[in-house]
DNA sequence: TCCATCCTTCCGAACGTTCGTCAGGAACAT
DNA sequence: ATGTTCCTGACGAACGTTCGGAAGGATGGA
């Protein structure tokens, strides 16, 4: 199916050069088309970016649920830190979060306002799912009782961002150093 | 003088809009001039947009440089946390560090690779003034003995980032919340 | 089996818009 | 007379987009 070559070239396209940097020519090049083409299957550029905005969100929110499921029996430390390394291997790895991170970054202007909303609510969503794991790592006593769970998923988002930020200007290796010492601070900051 | 206007209005608007949000057009709206009249103080928008860009730079430096120099009296959590909230109180109120931010986190694709390097240039010169800032409160006893200057400047630097995303995509007041948790958990990280 | 029809997919050519940019001339002060 | 500043007008490049038609396969009736 053409149209699925198309949404895979064009995440590839996108989540490396962005909205603007990525043109449809090019795109369609790489598939082997025309850009004339697209328009068979996708009403225009926005549409098939939107289409991907959506996939690439809802696949983002489901691996993070899965992380948290498949390792809840982990000890809060490993959970937290393991999800830190494991967004760093994705960008390394996964076009699609590396077009997560990049849209959310670097978003075309004219979909600013959708792009950041969806942003918020993906961070919400994270911070949700967040607060009962801290809430439970609380009761267990591992958490310091000066450090509430709401402050404590807020400051991590925190670090999360710091290391997208590092990510995507300095890239996976540059960013293993950040990461070390960020999250070093940080559980001395909150464990008990 | 008019080149001076031209700044002046260049600087609020890429801060504001970003450099392909920012039209020649626009700007020369804003200053009372037609758009071709500015090629005759500037070869292009491009060398406007650089020469604004270095001139911020170095602005921003210099910002850093008072600031550590006219608080070197202060306890260092009240420096270092003190230093995050004018840098949200820059961003509210002065289109230097706006233009800073904006151009930093948004650059435009054919710049990218000198933005970025002057980006991290500033980065690497506050990793210089601050680390002999760590040193010294080491030396005083006031950081734990796990944590070296080295993780202690780039941990800070991951909240400061963590606060330059929060500012840009949620505004200054939502990012205050971040600032507070963020700032909590990390002076506790590193407090002895 | 054959042929007419239809639909899907793709492409050549062109259009419309947005921008940055350049050439040439008018107004004005020095 | 000279230089500066700004303007009118136009150009060219880059995109996304639209239109009309060609190629090819699938369908259905004779």
């Amino acid at each position: 199916m053409t149209a699925t070559r198309i949404k895979e070239v064009a995440l590839k396209q996108f989540a490396n050069n962005g909205y603007e940097g990525a043109s449809l020519a090019d795109i369609a090049t790489e598939v082997g088309i025309k850009k004339q083409s697209i328009y068979t299957h996708f009403k225009g550029k926005d549409e098939l970016f939107l289409d991907l905005f959506n996939a690439v969100l809802a696949k983002e929110l489901n691996f993070v649920f899965e992380y948290l499921d498949r390792h809840k029996q982990l000890s809060i430390d490993q959970l937290l830190y393991g999800f830190l390394i494991q967004y760093k291997d994705g960008y390394e790895h996964d076009d699609n979060t590396k077009f997560f991170l990049r849209v959310a970054f670097f978003p075309p202007s004219h979909l600013y306002e959708e792009i950041v909303k969806q942003g918020y609510n993906y961070l919400d969503t994270l911070e949700t799912m967040l607060i009962p794991v801290f809430d439970q790592a609380i009761a267990a006593g591992n958490i310091h009782s000066d450090v509430s769970s709401e402050m404590a998923t807020v400051s991590f988002l925190a670090v999360l961002d710091g290391m997208f930020v590092e990510l995507l200007f300095g890239g996976a290796e540059k960013s293993l150093k950040r990461i070390e010492a960020s999250w070093f601070v940080y559980w001395r900051g909150i464990k008990s």
